[in-house]
DNA sequence: ATGCCCAGAACCTCTGGA
């Protein structure tokens, strides 16, 4: 089976591509972020006749998860219990959707981006993430057999090697230490970050900026994760990061991040 | 060529993204 989690930087601009790279890549299950629409306006018929079901959630124009699946999807919770909410008068955001698809539970992710580390939103950010690893090392305390995969784009350069030059990002969100922190709690919680287990190089990149040629010169950043429990990183035989996604037109800025998962 | 921001809402330029 093949689990992927892609942020597609809008659905309803890209549904086609994500339809074609589903069947040219044989994905089973794919986590979609920034589907950037609500419910109503889900290009739910493009996914259904290629013989994937969908689960979304997505409020308005901003943020919008989903998971979509050709091998059932059951159990679906649109947050998780916690989930904090941002604003004067906090609302819970369209920023995460589980359910159960072949046997593994899978929860899309978009974590808050944080803005600027003066921000408010810097606070929300590790304040999600904590209440997230809360939930989530609560999920293998109740069951240590749960197969389970956190996937998603966390908005954080766990290492200075995740990007093309981590000068350029001082002062600045996604590498401070209470990110990283943050970041690397979910390995106590009882994940194991399979991407980095099966593709170790530095300077291996899921997202490049629109801006002044970043992907013709590779100015990436790793941003796009898989934390998944040990008895499901113990059947992930390899995992992939399609750069092929990121060219010609239409393209989002990150490309998918493909896990082998072997039947149990 | 992988090629010099993009999407959405609204309607003009702003917000948000990283």
């Amino acid at each position: 089976m093949r689990i992927a989690t892609w942020n597609i930087n809008s659905v309803r601009a890209r549904a086609d591509r994500a339809v074609a790279w589903l069947e040219q890549s044989g994905t089973d299950v794919l986590a979609l972020q920034e589907t950037k629409c609500s419910d109503d306006k889900f290009p739910y018929s493009v996914f259904e006749a290629a013989g994937y079901e969908v689960a979304h959630v997505g409020y308005h124009q901003w943020n919008g998860v989903a998971i979509v699946s050709r091998v059932g999807i059951e159990d679906v919770q649109a947050g998780f219990d916690g989930q904090p909410g941002f604003g004067e008068e906090p609302s819970v955001e369209a920023r995460a959707i589980g359910a159960t698809c072949g046997g593994v539970r899978v929860w899309s992710l978009y974590v808050p981006h944080g803005r600027a580390v003066d921000d408010p939103h810097y606070a929300y950010k590790l304040d999600w993430l904590a209440r997230l690893r809360e939930q989530a090392a609560g999920w293998v305390a109740a069951d240590p057999d749960a197969q389970i995969a956190l996937v998603g784009d966390w908005n954080v350069i766990p290492l200075d090697t995740d990007v093309y030059d981590v000068a350029d990002f001082a002062g600045h969100t996604h590498v401070t230490p209470a990110e990283r922190e943050a970041f690397f709690a979910f390995e106590r919680a009882g994940y194991t970050e399979v991407s980095r287990v099966h593709l170790p190089a530095e300077h291996t990149y899921t997202y490049w900026d629109y801006q002044q040629l970043a992907f013709p010169k590779n100015k990436g950043l790793r941003i796009d994760f898989a934390w998944v429990t040990a008895p499901l990183a113990d059947r992930v035989s390899s995992v992939l990061i399609d750069r092929e996604a990121r060219k010609g037109k239409g393209a989002s800025d990150h490309v998918p991040v493909v896990l082998e998962v072997e039947e149990r």
